[in-house]
DNA sequence: AAGAGAGACAACCGCTGTAGA
DNA sequence: GTCTACAGCGGTTGTCTCTCT
């Protein structure tokens, strides 16, 4: 196995699972030093651990504020919600739930979750339309499965009117540039309100005061979902986020309703 | 009871981004 | 501008446990 070969010359490194006498002597040193540094940890302290493994436990297991046990089926929802947003950003996605880590999020989604969520997917796809269905192209001729994909990138952008709707110059500048460099925009071009800027999804869900979207923005749906399905008219903002994940997904008729600025 | 297969999860690797010299 | 060390991320793998036959 290629693995194997690469342990080969770091012998003088432990591997595997950690003993309880190293858990402790890396507890010890972050008590003492704070979380960082991890390259100085064997020199220090003596732990035959690499500084990328002993972040890794520590910030996997060890640390006191992580929550062990069952995942909820209300985090479980918020995953599915992320997950869909956000696509394989485990880090993004743990950043918003407390207490579980990135790692336990990614392994809960590859064992479990994506399987749930294809299952869901095929039962309701063969409801909707054939056109609509998520192994079809969408309006920009490419197919998406957010179960299975791995591409990030899917739904990290998101549309927001701007003050261009009413500029027929910029309008065109802007169809011409956002949706040609973003694919993935869910927004068609042609829609007669669809006249977007865009911003990252990660700053989107970023609780930020002085943002200069004035608090208004379209979260990208899944095409399965419709393509005119878009969120509108919540500031973007903690409060914003809160209602989002308490909510379902949005209905395939949710009229568009763009603030002008 | 024993072996095979599946599931769960801890841990590792390679890569990228960033800060500081 | 370049180099180096470090931190962080996502993909992948290894191993343990559980379930089924």
């Amino acid at each position: 196995m290629k693995r194997k070969g690469a342990y080969e010359n770091q012998e003088a490194v432990n591997r595997g699972p950690w003993s309880a006498e190293e858990d402790q002597i890396l507890i010890n040193y972050v008590h003492l030093h704070g979380e960082g540094k991890w390259g100085q940890i064997s020199r220090r302290t003596g732990l035959k651990r690499g500084g990328k493994s002993c972040r890794l436990r520590w910030l996997n297991y060890l640390k006191p504020d992580i929550k062990r046990g069952n995942i909820s089926s209300d985090e479980e929802d918020l995953i599915i919600r992320l997950h869909s947003l956000l696509g394989n950003r485990w880090s993004l996605i743990a950043g918003r739930l407390p207490g579980r880590t990135d790692n336990e999020i990614k392994n809960y989604w590859n064992t479990y979750l994506r399987k749930k969520v294809e299952e869901k997917h095929n039962d309701n796809n063969n409801n909707i339309p054939v056109e609509l269905r998520m192994e079809s192209p969408n309006a920009f001729g490419i197919a998406i499965d957010p179960a299975k994909s791995s591409e990030a990138v899917m739904c990290t952008e998101v549309m927001m009117a701007t003050e261009a709707v009413n500029d027929s110059v910029n309008a065109k500048s802007l169809i011409s540039t956002n949706y040609n460099e973003n694919p993935f925009a869910s927004v068609p071009a042609d829609h007669p309100e669809g006249l977007g800027r865009q911003f990252d999804l990660t700053e989107l869900l970023m609780p930020q005061e002085d943002c200069d979207f004035n608090g208004y923005a379209c979260v990208e749906i899944p095409p399965h979902f419709g393509e005119h399905s878009c969120r509108v008219n919540d500031a973007m903002c903690e409060t914003w986020y809160d209602d989002w994940k308490n909510e379902d997904y949005f209905p395939l008729d949710y009229d568009m309703d763009f603030p002008l600025f």
